[in-house]
DNA sequence: ATGATTGTATTCACCAGTAAACATTTTCTA
DNA sequence: TAGAAAATGTTTACTGGTGAATACAATCAT
C-alpha cells in the first residue's frame, strides 16, 4: 500500500527520484499519466491493467464514455526507473503537471500521485475542504480519531 | 490499552525514543502521520488497516472524497523502532507538528501521540479548556468518574 | 541504603539515498 | 556526415538514516 509523503527535486531534464519506499512496490515498470488536479497517477502495471479492465466495459458509442476513454487511456504511457532511481516525465505531462524545480510525491493507497509542490501545497491548503472537514467525514465513517 | 505520559529527547536527527511501556502493545511495525492539534498520531498496524477498509469505499471520482482519501492516506506512514526503540520521524511530519527538542508522548486507549513538548503543555494549559469544566460535562454525559 | 537491572541520552562512525555536475551516447538536422 | 541538441549514464559529494558504544538516570529488590 502506498502512503506518505516526500519533497524531490525535479532537474531540468525532467526528472524525479521516486523515494526509495515507493519504488519497490511500483515494480520495474508502470503507468504513468494525466490524474485529477493536475497531478500525475502513477499505477503499478497490476492494477492498470485491472483499471483498464474495468474500462473495457464503457461504450465507445456512448459520447461521454468515448470522450473519459481517449482522455484518460491516451494520457498514460508505461515508464520505468533509470539507474539512479528517477523516471523521466514525458514532454506532455510536465506541461500538464506544471512541473517544476520541486516536486511532492504522495502514497494514495493504490496509487501514487506526483504534484508540483506548489499546487500541492495550495490544494491542502484550500479553505474549501480543511482538515476539521476531514475529523467530521472520519466520525462518519466510524472512524474515531 | 494505551496510557501516560512521557517527555523524551527529540534528536539532530529527528528521532524519539518511545517509552518502553508503550512499546510493546504497538508491535513492530505500525502507522504515524498528521493527526489533529498539530500532533501526530500513531496506530498499530491493525487499527490503521481497519481504517483504510472502511475508505475503501470512498471514490477518487468524487471530489471530496479524493481530496479526503489523499490527506489523510497521503499524512501516514509506515514505521518502525530502530534498534534502540527510537523512531525516525519522517521529515513532512517534522514539520507538521513542530517537533524539536523535547517531545511529549501520551497514550490515548488506542493510539499514542507525540507532541513538541511546549505545544503540548501550552495545549494543557489552554484556558479555554479547563479540566474542571470539561468534567461537569462528562458528568453529564453520564459518566462517573 | 546498596547494588543490580532496566531504560534513556548522547556521541560517534558508518552506510545508503539523494542532488548536482559532468560525461557519454544517441538522435536529429542542416 | 558534421555539428548541435537531447537523452541517458556516471561520478562525486553530501546529507540524512542507522547502529554501536558509552555514560547516565531511574527503578526495584534485597
Amino acid at each position: 500500500m502506498f502512503t506518505g509523503e516526500y519533497n524531490h527535486s525535479f532537474d531540468e531534464k525532467g526528472r524525479v527520484i521516486i523515494p526509495s519506499k515507493l519504488r519497490e512496490e511500483l515494480g520495474e515498470t508502470f503507468y504513468i499519466g494525466k490524474g485529477l488536479d493536475k497531478c500525475l497517477f502513477v499505477y503499478p502495471i497490476e492494477t492498470w491493467a485491472e483499471f483498464v479492465g474495468k474500462l473495457r466495459n464503457l461504450s465507445t458509442f456512448n459520447k461521454q464514455e468515448r470522450f473519459f476513454l481517449r482522455q484518460f487511456i491516451s494520457g498514460f504511457s508505461e515508464c520505468s526507473f533509470d539507474k539512479q532511481g528517477r523516471i523521466l516525465i514525458p514532454p506532455t505531462l510536465r506541461e500538464f503537471s506544471g512541473l517544476k524545480n520541486e516536486a511532492t510525491i504522495i502514497g494514495v493507497i493504490d496509487r501514487i500521485e506526483i504534484w508540483n509542490k506548489e499546487s500541492w501545497n495550495e490544494y491542502s491548503n484550500n479553505e474549501e475542504y480543511d482538515f476539521d472537514l476531514i475529523s467530521e467525514k472520519m466520525s462518519e465513517l466510524g472512524i474515531g480519531l
